[in-house]
DNA sequence: GGTACACTGCACCATCGGTACAGTGATCTG
DNA sequence: CAGATCACTGTACCGATGGTGCAGTGTACC
């Protein structure tokens, strides 16, 4: 008695994929079970594996999906900043500012960094997983690379320093900030830690004065 | 048939803590199995229960050793520090190339961190293992905020800072980067981020020269 | 000699990830 | 309009794992 009709495929993957991100930044992967996400979702279990081939394709495809989205947002802040100014040191700047922001005007703590929650649960999760997440964090690197290397041949850097440890920075702080604002549970902490590394890349490269 | 004679309560607790934390760094928590530890031990699964009324309190106990233990190091690290000089700021930086000097000798990428791995399975964890978790966090800012509070009454920041925010960057530093190196399996990303980190520190607080 | 400790050994339960597969209504294709 | 394909349903079942309960047992200490 299937009075349910069924919907188009990328409809219920796609909400099955949302529902499960959203449970796993907030339980945890592990705490996370097939069942519960079937229920919310409203198919059955065989729907679930005609769609994944088990709980870690889940988890590849909401990394497949996440690495889009975060480089599209990526390029609108860039993009955003680029609308200002064209001066590299400025635009930086001014694209550290508007993701402060926008952590900052998060209504809670951040619900989490999918690609942490993958590295400390080695032995769950596929290969291709933690390539996903490797190639995710070497983006950021290589994006803001590049962005302090243009900034460097214009403002010579005051203090001699390591720019890709420095483009590193970033995404290290945002990951660790959001382990400790979860943990303490204070939701300034993200947006405090990039307003401070924007204090830094001044400091490095902001003319005397 | 029990030819293994019983071993003091402190021996056997200890070494499953050892063996947990080992496996549990490793491969996670979820997929490190009470059946395996046991086999590792040698003892059986009413063995374990005896000690642990269940998974969760066995990291309960991990991070409470951990705490201690943390402690002790960076105290021994300041106590290292504080016999090359007395002045604040110089005595930081020595602690900053010690801990640095430290996270480069190890022979592999940084094993991980307990309590960003509870941090990402919430609710797979007791209360208590979360509030030890944040005990931890922050007794680093804590700590930290103290001496940079000290360094600044010496030396007047060139740039005004959030010296909270400087303190809590050191941990979040430090996790961040252990998500980096195991991500993206680089040994180099700790010590590098450290370097950056006293790079920082001496810039907003060295004299002019 | 008695008691507490640190277990053993075994039986058993519920949950959960995963498999297998037959069937079914809606939709697309020629 | 027939036939294929899609997107599932429904059911039955398996193994691993966390966890419970409890009686028994060798050792050490008082």
């Amino acid at each position: 008695m299937s009075f349910i009709k069924p919907r188009s495929t990328a409809t219920t993957r796609d909400r099955l994929l949302t529902v499960a991100e959203v449970a796993i930044l907030d339980k945890g992967f592990a705490a996370t079970s097939i069942e519960e996400l079937i229920a919310e979702v409203g198919i059955t279990k065989g729907g679930f594996f005609y769609h994944f081939k088990d709980k870690s394709a889940l988890v590849e495809a909401i990394l497949e999906r996440h690495l889009i989205a975060e480089e599209v947002w990526l390029d609108d802040l860039f993009a955003c900043a680029a609308k200002e100014t064209i001066e590299p040191l400025a635009q930086f700047l001014v694209f550290l500012r508007l993701l402060q922001d926008q952590m900052a005007a998060l209504p809670d703590v951040h619900p989490g960094c999918l690609i942490a929650a993958t590295c400390f649960q080695e032995r769950l999760f596929t290969q291709t997983v933690h390539d996903l997440a490797q190639q995710n964090l070497l983006s950021w690197r290589t994006r803001f690379h590049a962005r302090l290397t243009a900034i460097a041949n214009i403002h010579p850097p005051r203090h001699s320093v390591d720019l890709e440890a420095m483009a590193d920075m970033l995404v290290v702080l945002v990951d660790g900030a959001i382990i400790l604002s979860k943990t303490v549970r204070e939701k300034e902490v993200l947006p405090r830690q990039i307003a401070l590394y924007a204090r830094f890349v001044a400091a490095v490269f902001r003319d005397e004065g």
